[in-house]
RNA sequence: GGGAGCAUAGCUCAGCUGGGAGAGCACAUGCCUUACAAGCAUGGGGUCACAGGUUCAAGUCCUGUUGUUCCCACCA
């Protein structure tokens, strides 16, 4: 039998076991119709990005479900793959290139778009690499990218599509735009933040009078594209002036002052500045009333069209303006006012809403069926409170700006012609305008928002839009799993691509977590440098210690503390695991695993455990509950098979019985691999390692199949009989530590019950657990128990002679206190078991249990009571 | 303005459909007991935020309050 090292060493082990998984092909799955297909598609990492917590949560609760699936012998395939991430990698590429002193209207689109390909191939395979470290089992024969072949057909299919139908439409519309990026975003891109900043309040002229209306704004430098000026059209205050003009300070332009109901009356001045290209509902207000567009800002926010402000940054200009509408007496007054700002939520720069042509996803008529299946549960959230934020969002949910700025990307397949104006959009590249034949076009440089292809995912990567074998078995797919934070930019978009253009749910569960936080609570960022490095806990612990810690310690849905003593906690577990099976190998002596005829007593105890384990923990990996699941795994391993059942069996493995010897290794290395089975989801490497290490038929764990019994396992009478035996061991440990007993002292041990088959078949884990020497069972006390300490339980009295030990008084008291506390208790349940409303009304089994406590409650204080007299004399 | 989460041991958190308060870490005491000191045994420690309510029975369900975190929203 092969040797295993005293300490578990996860460096020793992972690598290889990993490349013994891929070898054997573990991973690929087979549209085997013999099986059910279970199928998860990996939310796809940046593809230059590199792996962190939040990854690796994320990932192991995947591999957890995937290969529980495979075990439970469905067709697990798991999709792996990278996204191109529009604006982030565009971003690293031109950090790099700014350290050669280029940017990349240097190199030209094309040299670019090369160069960031180039760094792709280069640095894309390092989160992949990670993956790997971490244990999951993806299909890595089914590796895509958002910009692969593959994808970029679906990609543009849709949008050809979408187009067709009138779902994708170009205007000019107020749109999110980052002066840093140089782009537009969504508005799921923009993370609002309250900010503190100034309300300032500014007189505007009426035209041909002495009058003025005063309006607030927290933006100044807008005013340069105010257009109109406007009341409530039931604001008495100002209705005579409704259709006369102000003059607009600084600038001298001519607005019309209108009414409109959007203004509020009751807030501020109750007049409002409308500037149409920069703000939302001003551009809402400007479309209602015809008002004319002044366009203030170029793309990196600096000013155009407003005279002497021309070229400032929109802060400068700000400064500017005030101090010139200060100088010129318009400004009334300034004020503290904290208020909402938008931020890029990748370089967190201001946003300016700004009008401006772009390519928009028509939301209202693909939001119906993405609420319909998720309200009717065809898709079902878990934990089920997402359900409300998604349907909400839904609801409520904007044209989507899908074009970007961008060179890095999936290009728009729109050709626009200068001759007839007409835009062409083709799948296929196209020679001349499809209106007037002309061949004088040419295509939108700009590229699709990067979740545009992310919402595609599930379906793209099977293949579609052909009719790929792999889609027609493997999709939809099963479980989303993923952070509250991608709901919007994600889950969302693909549930409506999925019912658009597959006609079906991508995937009937969305499997929700939180975030990682650092041990204060804080979120992990770069700038706070609180980051930690699964890779480095991988290092130290074992990424089976990392992946238990991920998913223990939490429940579904909210956001978690990383500790790296957990981590530690973890990795102990781990070498747990590793000397209990050194231990079970050191002693093994068959090589065959069965289950012997004759049973003991504490094996029918540690097999009727193990199969109430094997079905709560099926119980809970088909609800999503892995915590819990992985916590009563690791009570099983920890407490009954090591602390207790190891022990046990020492006393057979030791003697002199060969038939007892057999019977407890093969009960042993039973009870082992099949926890090693549970235990596997969650602690591949190690479980792998191990198993493979024991006697076994398959080839490897990760292909073997799920512990299920039947009744084969369930023994509650002797279970309970066991339990009894436990507790005596117990008291007799928990009174001699009381004591100050050291273990070396071996006293006599008089039992005396009226169960005395039981105890009589345990005389050896009395020796061996509480340290006693010889055995004596019996059903009346001994004689001389003046000198003896007294153990008393529910089911026995014991006594053990250790004179010197014993001070009768103090003997006596610690029996009357056990009393005292047992009365109590009895008090309590008869104080229930007389309560005629309790009798009448709760249910049968709740009153047997309240019975049997009393019972034995009773039991134990007769017990008590039958001592001290004993003590008494 | 709307919505959600959280509040349980010194710390971090579990506690699934209501039925005698749990884990890890920390702490204390005693043990190198031939699988494991990354270990074993034993122990201390909790008005389950507060106030009502439903129920035979509430940490668990309902209402409200307080504190805290977060999400959404076009309050200029």
């Amino acid at each position: 039998m092969k040797e295993l090292p005293k300490v578990y060493d996860p460096k020793l082990v992972e690598k290889k076991i990993y490349d013994m998984w891929i070898e054997g092909g573990y991973f690929h799955a087979h549209r085997d119709p013999e099986k059910k297909p279970f199928t998860i598609v990996i939310p796809p990492p940046n593809v230059t990005g590199q792996l962190h917590l939040g990854h690796a949560f994320d990932e192991t609760i995947q591999d957890v479900l995937i290969r529980y699936k495979r075990m439970r012998v469905f067709s697990a395939l798991w999709v792996p793959g990278t996204d191109h991430a529009g604006i982030a990698t565009q971003i690293k590429v031109e950090e790099k290139l700014r350290e050669e002193g280029l940017t990349r209207f240097d190199l030209g689109r094309e040299k670019f778009v090369e160069r960031v390909w180039e760094w792709k191939e280069k640095y894309g395979g390092l989160i992949l690499e990670q993956l790997k470290s971490l244990g999951c089992s993806c299909d890595w024969e089914r590796l895509r990218f958002t910009m692969d072949e593959i994808c970029a057909k679906a990609v543009l299919e849709v949008f050809v599509r979408l187009y067709e139908k009138g779902l994708i439409y170009k205007g000019s519309r107020i749109i999110n735009w980052c002066p840093q990026c140089t782009t537009a975003l969504s508005d799921a891109e923009v993370e609002h933040e309250d900010r503190d900043g100034n309300f300032w309040h500014i007189r505007y002229p009426v035209k041909d009078s002495d009058e003025y209306l005063v309006i607030a704004t927290t933006r100044p430098e807008t005013m340069l594209g105010d257009t109109a000026v406007a009341v409530h059209p039931e604001d008495e205050r100002y209705a005579y002036l409704i259709g006369k003009h102000c003059i607009l300070p600084l600038v001298n332009r001519e607005i019309p002052i209108i009414a409109d109901e959007y203004v509020d009356k009751e807030f501020g001045t109750g007049c409002v500045k409308i500037t149409p290209c920069h703000d939302p509902n001003d551009f809402e207000v400007g479309q209602r009333h015809n008002l004319e567009q002044v366009l203030i800002m170029d793309e990196n926010a600096r000013i155009i069209n407003g005279g002497k402000y021309n070229g400032m940054d929109r802060y400068e200009a700000r400064k500017a303006i005030v101090s010139d509408l200060e100088q010129q007496g318009y400004l009334v007054k300034t004020e503290a006012h904290s208020h909402s700002v938008g931020a890029c939520y990748r370089c967190s720069t201001t946003v300016e809403p700004i009008t401006s042509e772009q390519w928009f996803v028509r939301m209202k008529p693909l939001a119906k069926e993405a609420i319909r299946v998720v309200e009717d549960g065809t898709i079902k959230f878990v934990p089920e409170r997402f359900t409300k934020v998604y349907t909400n969002w839904m609801e409520n949910v904007h044209d989507w700006c899908i074009s970007r700025q961008l060179w890095w990307g999936h290009q728009i397949p729109a050709w626009y012609c200068d001759d007839c104006g007409h835009i062409t959009v083709s799948r296929e590249i196209p020679t001349e305008c499809e209106a007037c034949h002309s061949s004088n076009i040419w295509r939108d440089p700009d590229v699709l928002d990067t979740w545009f292809s992310s919402a595609l995912w599930p379906f793209s990567t099977l293949g579609w839009p052909e009719k790929t074998e792999d889609l027609e078995y493997f999709y939809p797919t099963d479980v989303l799993v993923t952070g509250y934070d991608i709901i919007f930019f994600w889950v969302a978009r693909m549930i409506f691509s999925g019912m658009e253009h597959m006609k079906e749910h991508p995937f009937h569960t969305v499997l929700i977590h939180g975030l990682i936080r650092d041990s204060q609570g804080r979120k992990m960022s770069k700038s706070l440098g609180n980051g930690i490095d699964p890779m480095e806990m991988i290092e130290r612990f074992g990424a089976d210690a990392l992946r238990f810690n991920l998913c223990t310690g939490n429940s579904p849905g909210n956001d978690m503390r990383f500790y790296v003593e957990r981590c530690e906690a973890m990795r102990n577990f781990a070498n747990k695991i590793w000397n209990a099976s050194r231990f079970v190998l050191m002693n093994l002596t068959i090589d065959k695993n069965e289950l012997p005829e004759k049973l003991e007593l504490e094996d029918k105890w540690i097999l009727s455990k193990l199969g109430r384990l094997a079905a709560e923990v099926t119980a809970n990996l088909d609800k999503y509950e892995l915590g819990i699941a992985a916590n009563k795994i690791y009570d099983f391993i920890w407490d009954s098979y090591c602390d207790w059942y190891i022990e046990l069996t020492k006393p057979r493995l030791n003697g002199e019985d060969q038939e007892a010897k057999i019977n407890a290794q093969k009960v042993l290395l039973f009870v082992l691999t099949d926890t090693l089975k549970l235990l596997h989801p969650f602690m591949p490497f190690i479980t792998e390692e191990i198993w493979q290490a024991l006697p076994h038929d398959g080839e490897a764990l990760i292909i073997e199949q799920w512990p299920a019994y039947g009744d084969e396992l369930s023994f509650p009478e002797e279970g309970a009989a066991f339990e009894m035996v436990m507790d005596a061991i117990r008291a007799i440990r928990s009174t001699r530590a009381e004591m100050n007993v050291p273990a070396a002292k071996r006293p006599r041990l008089y039992i005396v019950t009226d169960k005395d088959k039981i105890f009589g078949n345990c005389r050896a884990y009395f020796s061996k657990l509480a340290y006693a020497g010889e055995v004596l069972i019996s059903d009346v006390p001994p004689e001389n128990i003046e000198g003896m300490v007294s153990v008393v339980t529910d089911e026995a009295r014991m006594f053990m002679p250790m004179a010197e030990l014993v001070d009768l008084e103090k003997e006596r008291e610690r029996i009357k206190k056990e009393l005292e506390k047992a009365k109590k208790e009895l008090d309590g349940q008869v104080k229930k078991l007389s309560n005629q409303a309790f009798l009448a009304k709760a249910p049968e089994h709740v009153i047997n249990t309240e019975r049997e406590r009393a019972a034995k409650a009773q039991a134990l204080i007769e017990n008590l009571q039958e001592s001290l007299k004993k003590l008494s004399g």
